[in-house]
This record gives C-alpha cells, sequence and structure tokens, in this order.
DNA sequence: GTCTATATCATGATAGAC
DNA sequence: GTCTATCATGATATAGAC
C-alpha cells in the first residue's frame, strides 16, 4: 500500500525544480518532468497551463529562497567589516547548500532576463541603500576609499563564480576529484573574507 | 552593384556566432541563422552538415580567440604582480570587446560541458603550472602565503563574472543605463589590480 | 481530479530540381 | 551551390471519457 504523503502539485514541482535546474528552461522536456513526478504529461497542463508558468514557479522559489537570509545580514546594524564576514558566510553557506543555482540563474539570465526583473520589480529588492551604507562606513574611515559598487561587485563575484563555473572548476583545475572540489569550496567562505579584509582595511 | 566580399560559409559563420551567441544551442533555430545570413535554410546543412556541428565551429573559434593572449601573459617573465596586473588587463579589454563570451561559454558549461572539455583538451590547457608558479612567489616572498588556486579564482572571478552577470548588473544596479553600465566596466581593470594587490602584497 | 487519445505546431534534416 | 518542397520527429496543448 502506498502513502500518499504529497499532493501532485507538490510532486510536479519538486519534478520541475530537479528537471528545469539540470536542463533549464530550454532543455527540458514537459515529458520528462512528468516522468520524474510519476504523472502523466497532460497533468502538468492541467496544473500550470502552459511550461513558461510552470517554470516561473521555479524560479521565484528558488530565488526567494536566498533572499531573506542575505537581506536579514545586510540590514543587521554590525560593523561593516563584520557585515560582509557575515554575509560571505551566509552566501557560501547557501551557495554549498545548493551548488545549480548560480549556474541556472545567469543561465536563464542570458536567455530572458525579464522573468526575474518582474520577480526583482516584486520582492522590492534596491540595492542602492547598500552602495549608500558602504559609501558611509568609508567616509567614517572603517575601510579604505572605492567605488561601492566595484567592492560590493568584487565580494559577489569571489562568492557566486566559482560555483557557476563548476563543471569547468571541476574538470580543468580538479580533474574530477570530488571530493576535492568539495573540500575547495569549504575553504571559500574563509579565504574570501581574508582576501577582502585585506584588500579594504587601512593599513597603518 | 553588389561586391560579394565574404564566402557563404563566412555568412553563415558569422551569422551563426549573433544567433548561438545571444540565443544559445538550444535556444538557437536554424531558419534564424539562415535568415540572418540572407541564405537558404538548406544550405546551412549543405555546408555544416547538422547543427551540432555549425555550434561547434562557433564555440571553438570564441574559446581560441581569448587562448592565446592570456597565455603570453602568463608565460612571460615578469614579477608575479606585474604578471597579475598584465593579465587582469588583457582580459578586461578582451571582455570588453566581447562582452557575451562570459554568459555564453557559462550557458553551454551548464548544458553539455564536454564540447569545452575536448577543446581544453585538444588545446593542451593545464592551469597547474600557474599555480606552481604562484606558490613559488609566495615560497620567494613576494606575496603573502594563501592557497594558489584561490588567489588565482579570485583574480579570474572579479574578472569575469561582471560581464556574465551583465544583464542583472544592467537592471538592478545601473537602471539600464547603457553609459554608466559601460564606464563601470571601463573602470574595472584598475578596481580589480588595486584591490588584489592590497590583498595579496606583504605588509610591513 | 486523473487519464487516454489526438490535434496542432515547430524544428532539424533531406530529396531533388535547376 | 542554391533553392523549393517535404519529411520525420518530438513537443505543447486540448478534448473528452471516466
Amino acid at each position: 500500500m502506498e502513502i500518499k504523503k504529497d499532493s501532485t502539485e507538490d510532486k510536479i514541482l519538486e519534478a520541475a525544480k530537479i528537471v528545469f535546474v539540470t536542463k533549464g528552461m530550454e532543455g527540458a522536456r514537459m515529458q520528462e518532468i512528468a516522468d520524474e513526478a510519476g504523472i502523466n504529461k497532460a497533468l502538468l497542463h492541467y496544473y500550470f497551463r502552459t511550461k513558461e508558468r510552470l517554470f516561473e514557479a521555479i524560479f521565484s522559489e528558488i530565488f526567494k529562497f536566498a533572499f531573506p537570509k542575505l537581506s536579514r545580514i545586510i540590514l543587521s546594524d554590525a560593523g561593516i567589516v563584520t557585515k560582509i564576514e557575515h554575509f560571505v558566510d551566509a552566501y557560501i553557506d547557501i551557495l554549498i547548500q545548493h551548488p545549480f543555482i548560480p549556474g541556472f540563474v545567469l543561465k536563464e539570465l542570458n536567455r530572458d532576463p525579464s522573468g526575474l526583473f518582474k520577480l526583482v520589480v516584486k520582492l522590492g529588492l534596491d540595492p542602492q541603500p547598500v552602495f549608500t551604507y558602504i559609501q558611509e562606513a568609508m567616509d567614517r574611515g572603517e575601510i579604505i576609499q572605492m567605488n561601492p559598487k566595484h567592492l560590493a561587485l568584487n565580494v559577489v563575484s569571489m562568492c557566486i563564480f566559482p560555483f557557476a563555473a563548476r563543471p569547468i572548476l571541476s574538470f580543468l583545475v580538479f580533474k574530477d576529484d570530488k571530493d576535492a572540489l568539495e573540500a575547495f569550496y569549504a575553504e571559500r567562505a574563509e579565504v574570501i573574507k581574508k582576501f577582502v579584509i585585506n584588500a579594504i582595511v587601512i593599513k597603518n
């Protein structure tokens, strides 16, 4: 006897997440999602009218997952160095748990950015206060002077890119040694924090 | 009178590059490439037997474009700091001229890495000597001690990621102000160089 | 709500005339 | 070499039975 622990809709969402994340919007096949969910292809259209809508549901879910955690850190009242450290820790932690997200987001971003833009507007995401905050910390002499946008981008780049480029990193640098790659990712947070602090802390 | 300056094959290659780069392998349509080249769809199959082969031709061309320039710098006999500076300058220069490459490469990388792997093997690309070189410079006390792989990845991340994430950067940070975005990219090389040097040069 | 069967359409690829 | 016409396939979407 089989216990029905998930609704059909949940099963579809879970299956779609797996397929979309590995194959992307274009590569994903409705048949494959149906198979993965153990249901019929027509049911996908019953629950989510089109492939596009199903995709958007998954995309939003993934994006919304990371947002609140990072937002909380950014809005905290810690000093800028501590805040950057917490941000890097949290970001790398999320990425280690979901290493597929960067590749997926960048892929879809270059395919059709409008979906992400709608989401960004809907979430009321605006980085300007972050830049203003960084500038103020610089003016207070907490860190060296530089364009806040460049600083923020440097930090985010070093966090995200290694995961977005995972296949080439794995193959080229680690000769497909999964354990070595995982160990390397586990070191990233500490490395980035030290690197950034060295770069921006004022030297006497 | 129309002067035939390009062969049909060249026209196809140029058209395919435009379409593949913007749409990717999956998104690209043979019809669109044919239209872009001003020829018939059947001719594509006459010159390049399949879509896959046409794609590979473009992908190789793009990848091979950047390789020799960067390779020359890496193999030069400058000191490590100078070498990093030259590398960043050259890399950002290439990316400003071809800002689509990172998004394209990452997209195809996450779709099917095997093509890039074959290319990497064919070109005999091996980063190990670079890591060894960095380690030796560290041992000579030219820069601080850290895992050479992390250092290399930090530099490459800060160079590539801003271009890979161009759509979101453009929309979220620069409110679709193209001029502001271009100006920002133009500053990247100087910013990255200063940032890296601050991070790795030994303080007294 | 779930399924079978099918309509409709788009695309990569090919055949064959010129 | 280039074109028109067409095929074969696979995918989205819908109609309608249960």
